[in-house]
Order: structure tokens, then sequence, then C-alpha cells
DNA sequence: CTTGGCACTCGATGAATCGGAGTGCCAGAG
DNA sequence: CTCTGGCACTCCGATTCATCGAGTGCCAAG
């Protein structure tokens, strides 16, 4: 275990690389930091520190660099998260009673979240599952073709079109045919809902005239096939550009740049992070190998949408960033955007 | 005015500068082409690129390197396209026969563009300006919602609920009115479309009761929105993990990664390249300043869906690539596409 | 446990050197 | 008028070498 010191040690290695992006060495840690010690005393913690593995020497005998390990003991032990400077208080503001419907509101977000934090943001859209089922309509459209309308709890509407084999659908039957699934469907949640659906479309025989059966179960897949994309996720990307700065992302540019094209990749992951705690989580360097993301670190957390946790936010950078100010700056912005999404 | 043969020598140091990515000088040109004449005539030929702009020296005495001016002529003056690679032609043959919706098109179309030339490939959508109005539904949902279903000729759904002011409608009111809009709109393009809606909804006080005109208008407007979304554009995008190569893209990245982000700015772009002209276009370096992609080269054509021009498509690379083999594969998968949408 | 001291390492920096690729120009040949 | 070989010149890039200094590790003393 490392002593008491040599954490503030940690840290300020920690805080002067950030800052330089320069190995940092025990002669310039007494210096800017007020430990009441001497040089040679740090230069034993750094040792320790070294043996724990959480610093290394890029050389021999030059500064020392935190580790994937130091920076994970590190946001550990952050405890002091750094309060949000009063612009970035301002910018969050200026975002506020300008929301308008869901999508405006997310983009905004993320774009917000890589304004103050000059990472890449990312914001998960909201999960549908426990999204209910309001309404549901039938619409017969020529003679075999059906358009089935389906409204969320969400004001979502969905929409498809189901066409027939050479049956001609009368307007009543299509009715009667709403009247039922409406009756099993609607309140349901989307994951109850399907299962509802497929009840009913395997009890069909039972019920319907055995030339209909088959109109029914081809207006049942479609509506199943709209059920299960609303339950299918997204996510929204900002600040790219930020990736753009030189020296960060050594190697793993490409990798990165390729989450962001794949997009089912930083779901997985910040899926993940968003679901396991309730506070900010971070993953970083090594930590991300899984997702081929080793070289950046991710900082994310849920936001809450009408109560209940929904989906992820957070931002995705270069191993070497400040954890400090950006862990507030996910939070702050989590937690707002559970404010606007809790009122609507 | 150039000389014939002093074209041939800008087209040589093209062609090698792009492949090593070094300055070429007189004498690698006599090496690597058989020019039946001495270096000394090669630099006096070079001489006088020079003093057109065609070429720069990055100092005194060292390779020329291409200017846009350069790069410019290269590609207008591009006989040969060299056509495409067997592997390249098993790549496209690869995504015919798998097509589905459009969506699903033009995501393997974009993805295959980057692939083939390893740049960043821009798709836009389909613009459906021209596209005609198949069928319009209006269906009451409780007692002061209507939902507005709009059926484009492309198969495309359109649907958004319109909130009226604690008004009653009836089944039969907005059965009526249905009839009404149908009979003005259903055949007409977007466009004519959106006008004929406005004259219906200036003219609204003439055949209906005073009551209900209001409850019209809210309808109309709701329409025209759907109209308008479906007149705006859309571009997609596929290939981003090219601009990590090194070098290329020396200082403009950044701007560039804004562009991909924005989608507006491209969308201008590509939009201005496809229009002019049936063949493949480029637009090099300073050329795109306008953009701020200044640092970078577009080449762009048109594809087409049944019969008829519709959008871009392109893709987007440093100033130092290679034109020819792009041009061809942008031409080479604009046709396919166009192929496909044909048929469709 | 801390501290000052000291020898040592090793990368970074800068000057000096050198080689060579490449140019520009000229005079002569076709 | 064009091409060619030759030649002097320039200047970049790599190489070498020496030096500097930040930083370490270790030790003995407080």
């Amino acid at each position: 275990m490392v002593s008491e010191r040599s954490l503030a040690v940690l840290h300020a290695i920690i805080g002067d690389y950030v800052e330089t992006n320069e190995p940092v060495g025990s002669k310039t840690i007494v210096e800017r930091h007020s430990f009441g010690v001497s040089a040679a005393t740090i230069r034993n913690d750094m040792a320790l520190l070294e043996d724990e593995e959480l610093i290394a020497a890029p050389h021999t005998s030059s500064g020392r660099v935190p580790t994937d390990k130091g920076y994970r003991l590190y946001v550990d032990t952050l405890a002091s998260v750094r309060p949000l400077s009063s612009a970035q208080r301002i910018a969050i503001e200026r975002f506020l009673g300008e929301s308008r419907d869901l999508d405006d509101v997310l983009a905004r977000t993320v774009r917000l979240l890589a304004q103050l934090t000059n990472q890449v943001a990312v914001v998960q859209y909201p999960s549908l599952r426990r999204t209910q089922v309001r309404h549901i309509d039938l619409v017969a459209v020529g003679e075999n073709r059906v358009l089935c309308v389906l409204i969320l709890g969400t004001g979502v509407v969905e929409q498809q079109v189901a066409s027939l084999p050479a049956a001609q659908v009368t307007e009543t039957w299509v009715h009667g045919l709403r009247e039922r699934i409406a009756g099993t469907m609607v309140g349901l949640d989307l994951e109850a809902a399907g299962d509802a659906m497929r009840a009913l479309s395997g009890t069909v025989d039972e019920w319907a005239q055995p030339d209909e059966a088959e109109l029914v179960r081809r207006i049942a897949d479609v509506i199943l096939a709209q059920l299960q994309a609303n339950r299918s996720e997204r996510i929204t990307i900002a600040g790219a550009a930020n990736l753009s700065r030189p020296g960060e992302f050594s190697g793993t540019l490409p990798s990165v740049l390729e989450a962001i094209e794949e997009q089912v990749t930083l779901l997985r992951l910040f899926g993940e992070l968003a679901r396991d705690g309730r506070d900010v989580a971070a993953s970083i360097g090594r930590e991300n190998e899984p997702y081929g993301l080793q070289g950046a670190a991710v900082i994310a957390t849920g936001y809450e949408r009408e109560g209940e946790t929904s989906s992820g936010i957070g931002v995705l950078g270069p191993v070497r960033m400040d954890y400090a100010s950006n862990i507030s700056a996910v939070r702050a912005v989590a937690r707002y955007l559970s404010g606007v999404l809790g009122e609507g």
C-alpha cells in the first residue's frame, strides 16, 4: 500500500504532467507544490511509486510519467472534484430554456459537453425499452397495403407499411384487427408489448378465419419490427475536431476514428460504464482494450429521463487528460440533462 | 502555354510525388520515365513550369512539388483515367445483389468507396424535391389530435401529429378534409405540393366554417413541415479513419474534421460539384477556400436515381492524392449506384 | 524517516562537417 | 531553335562530436 504522502506525490505528478506534457522530476515537484520535504524524500516516494507500477520513467534518469494504473488510482482517490468555473456555468445556463424536442436537446447537450471539456463528447439516446405503447393504428392504404402506426409514450411516432399478398382488405376488417391488437398492447412497455404481440400472433388460428391468418401474421411481423427498432440504441457525437490536437493520441488515432464511425463499439462501452454504479465512471487506457481503444480514456455516467436512469453520457479523450475537470463537467452536464428531461 | 512535353513532365512529377511524397528532381524523372531526352532538357521544361506556377521548389536547389494550379492542370489534362484493378472490380461486384432498402444501399456504397480509394467517402442522400406525393392520410387520434401521414413516391412514409386547440374533431370531418387535400396534392412533386397546400390554406375561409378554419390551418402547417423535411438533404460519410494517415493534411486536419461534423459545409460543396457538368469534377486546395477546406481536395460527381440526376457522391482527401485512380473509382461507383437505383 | 551530497546516466542541444542531390547557366552540336 | 553535356554553386539532411543539465540512485549522517 502506498503512504499518504506518496499518493499526494502521485497526484502532483499527474497534475503537472497533464499540464505540461513532459516527464516530471522530483525537483519540479518541490518547486511547484509546497510539500514540506526535500527533493530526496520525494525521490524515495517516487521510487516507491515506481515499484508499484504507478509511474514509469521513459528513459533511465529522466522524469516520471504516470502509467494507466497510476491514472486509475488517481481518479479513484480524487476527492475534491474541481467545481466548474463560472464561465462554464454560464455556458450551461445559456443552453437551458431553449429546449425543444428530444433530438434538439441531445444535440445541444453533446455540443455543450464537447465545448466544456475540449474532448469528444458522446451522448447515448434514451433507451426506450421501458417506454409504453400509447396508441396503435392500422390504416388500409389501397387494397393490399396496411399502414401500421405506433405512437410511443415519448411522442415518437413509428410507421411502416405492411404489403399483403394479393388479398383485398376491407376498412372494417382492419378496424376490427386494430381493436384487438390495441386491446392487448396499449399501455405495455416495448418489451412486454413484443411478448404480447408474439402471443397474439401464435394464437391467430383460434380467432381468425384461416385465409386471414396469413395477413395477420404479416401485420404482426411489421409491428414487431417497429417495436424492435425503437429498442435499438443510438449515440450522437460532437467535438471530433478535438482529436486533431497533436501529440495526444500518439498512435491510436485510427482506432478512435474507427470507433466513432462504428458507433456500436462506443455504444457497448458507454452502456457498460453508465450501467454500473450511479456516479461518474472512468475507463483508462488498457482497460479499454476489449474495445480496441487502449490509448484512450473514457469518462461516462448515466442520466435520467422522467425519473429513471436511461442512458449514458460522457467524453472520450487521450489518457493524458484533465480528469478532475472533465469528471465534474460530465457530472454537471448529466445532471442538467436529467433536469431538463425530468420535466418533460 | 506549356508545350506538349512540359505537360508530360508535369504529369511525371505529380505521379512520382504522389507516390513518394518527396520533391522530385530532373534526374529522377529521366530515370523513372523513358523520356527520350536528357536531364538538362527536363530542367529547362521544369523552369518553364515553374514560371507558370505549376510547380514550386520548397528550397532553392531541391526537387519540385506541384502547386494547386499544377494539380488543376493535371486533372484537366488527365486523358486515360486508369481503369479499376480486378480486385477493385470484385469488391464492387460483391456489393451488388445484396441491395435492400435505400439506406442500406447508400451505407454500403459509401463504405465501398472509402475502401476503394482509401479516402473519406461522402454520399449525398437523394434529393427528393422532384418526388411525388403518392398518398396522404389524416387519422383522428383522440379528440384533439390528428395524425398526418404522407407517403411519397420513393416509399418514404412521413408522419406527424397535429395538436388542435381544444376542438373536438369528428371522424367524418377529418375524412372530408382528407379528400379535399388529397385531391389537390396527390401526384404533385414536393415543391408543387407545397405551393398547392399554401394556396389551399390561403383560401380556407371560402369553403370552411369560420371555427374550423383555424384547425385546417394547423393541419396545413404540419403537412407543409413534412414536405419541407423531405426536401432537406443529408449526407453519409465513411472512412474517417483514413484521415489519420500521418503526413497528409499537414495543418488543416481540424477544419476537415469540423466539416465532417458540420455536414452542411460538405453538403454545399458536394452539391456544387455534382451539379455542374455531367462528368466527375474535382476541387483542389485553395479552390475549396470558401468552404474552409484549403488543404483538401474533393472529387465528386452526380449519380442518377430512376433516370434523373439526383445527388452527389465523391471522396475527400489531401491535395496530394492519386487523382487518376480516385476519379475512376468515383466514376465507377457512381455508375454502379445509378444502376442499382435505376432498377428500383 | 529525512536530508544533503555526490557520482553517474542519458537524452537534448548545438556547432561543425560532409555528401550529394539538384539547380542554373553556358557553350557547342544538331 | 532545341537539345546536350559540363561545371560551378547552393543548400538541405545526415552525421559526428562535445557539452550541458536535469534527474536519478545510493549512501552516510542527522
